[in-house]
DNA sequence: ATATTAATGAGAATAGTTCCCATTACTGAT
DNA sequence: ATCAGTAATGGGAACTATTCTCATTAATAT
């Protein structure tokens, strides 16, 4: 299981047990989640929650996340130095923070494209 | 549709069905889904994905969440001054970003207490 | 009043995830 | 190697949250 766990970017649930299945062919579903959810909690692997299906990710190293809001893509970015995010304020009474997640939003240069409707193209950045 | 909008902390959609219940008895969650869609496509409200169901805020100023990764509950936190979040770098070329959001994650007094007393240590639940 | 368009209720359909349980695999002691 | 006890698995049913469909109703403009 854990072999899989370093294997790639973002995968779901179901591209994990895609690609496990290529060496265990009988691995269930059920399976897959089971282990994924243990290694999340174990803190071998983080999830990444969001719109449509649960991601994996096995990059432990602090780094934050990018999302496009059209098509789902999410990609890593790397935390700014100077930043403390501790600075937050106004945490609840009593609050434990164990961490800290930064998700930006926008849209992928692709979906930016087609949206552009009709054939007009030119991107620049 | 809208008045609900603003009325409570981060319902979902179940809840904010119930809430609309009250005044419209004959409303289908059907609609209150697609009314909250467009709500949050307009930028009126905006969602909050994550474990579980999805949340909508109706506050637009710009603040951050803390959730207790054991019962869920999310509350407000206040943006500290000094950050500037377009520090991250590394985005895919092309990106254009729209926003961000910071999510703190951790253990709510009342879990903490829970899981302290409850001679529980290292499982989750 | 009527035609056109938009929004709705009701429920079916879908997607993602969790749950259940009989079976299988693993462990350690004999 | 055998057996008992425990843990993990496969398969599928169950569940939850959300989206979709479509016939009906409301709104709007003419």
């Amino acid at each position: 299981m854990e072999e899989v766990r370093r294997a790639d970017n973002h995968p779901t649930a179901d591209e994990i047990y895609e690609l496990v299945r290529r060496r265990l062919p009988r691995i269930s579903l059920g399976t897959v989640y089971r282990n994924l959810d243990r290694l999340s909690r174990e803190g071998v692997i983080r999830t990444i929650e969001g719109a449509g299906s649960r991601r994996y990710d096995g990059d432990l190293e602090e780094h934050w996340h990018v999302r496009c809001a059209d098509c789902g893509l999410i990609s890593d970015v790397k935390p700014g130095a100077d930043l403390n995010l501790k600075s937050g304020t106004g945490f609840p009474e009593g609050f434990l923070v164990t961490g800290w997640h930064v998700e930006y939003r926008g849209m992928c240069g692709e979906c930016k494209e087609k949206q552009g409707s009709g054939a007009r193209s030119q991107e620049s950045e």
